[in-house]
DNA sequence: CCATCCGTAAACAATA
DNA sequence: GTATTGTTTACGGATG
């Protein structure tokens, strides 16, 4: 296979099932007020007056759409939760990335048709206090999709490039939670605040 | 053709 | 001094 080549063709028809349409994805991102999405979400989203607009590469609002839509209820039309977003949250949380997981399992050795992005949500998710440093995203991602351990180095210099340029990652000081070995913590706040309203989430990141 | 998104590489600074 | 981490910039491919 030559996943390697990065976004060969198959990637599309790779993943059909799994991400669904990727094209969605960008469709969405473009239709929301980034900023807003990030900072006051489904609020009205209609105050980015104040945000600067250079975020918009930034947003992953997308990424909840996508990731539940195609993993946890099997399809946009999930009506049998009053909103997708309780899942991600829920119980159902860890389910989610199982199932991206195993989705992933499927082609252990090929590329997985997952953005960086994804597979950095998938980690922090997955963690138990919704943070992970740096080395245990490494350390997920290899868990979980064994290709990285075969493929070149670059592949976490990707992983720090999407942590520093998604404004969805937060960075925190250490020693605020559980991390205690790690240096620096990336935390999924807007994110979850945009969809869940985290308030405890909130509370451990370190307001600077 | 253009805009956007994504992946990759590279350079540099800061920190442990 | 070295390794790791974080930020930024640039480029090219893919897609709508």
């Amino acid at each position: 296979m030559g996943p390697i080549i990065g976004m060969s063709p198959d990637k599309k028809a790779e993943s059909p099932g799994v991400l669904g349409d990727l094209t969605g994805l960008r469709g969405v991102c473009g239709t929301l007020p980034e900023a807003e999405c990030a900072a006051s979400p489904l609020a009205t989203s209609l105050d980015h007056s104040s945000s600067s607009g250079d975020e918009e590469l930034t947003n992953l609002n997308w990424l909840h759409e996508n990731l539940l839509q195609n993993f946890t209820l099997g399809g946009p039309e999930a009506q049998s939760s009053p909103s997708p977003l309780f899942d991600i949250e829920g119980n159902h949380s860890a389910s989610i990335i199982s199932s991206a997981a195993a989705h992933a399992g499927e082609s252990v050795k090929s590329k997985p048709p997952f953005s960086f992005s994804l597979l950095i949500y998938m980690a922090i998710e997955q963690s138990p206090s919704k943070s992970l440093p740096v080395k245990d995203i490494y350390g997920w991602i290899l868990e979980h999709f064994p290709y990285f351990s075969s493929a070149p180095t670059g592949w976490k210099n990707s992983v720090r490039h999407n942590l520093s340029l998604n404004k969805c990652f937060r960075k925190v000081e250490r020693g605020l939670g559980k991390v205690s070995s790690a240096k620096l913590v990336i935390l999924l706040s807007r994110l979850t605040n945009t969809f869940m309203s985290y308030p405890e989430v909130e509370g451990v990141v370190p307001s600077k």
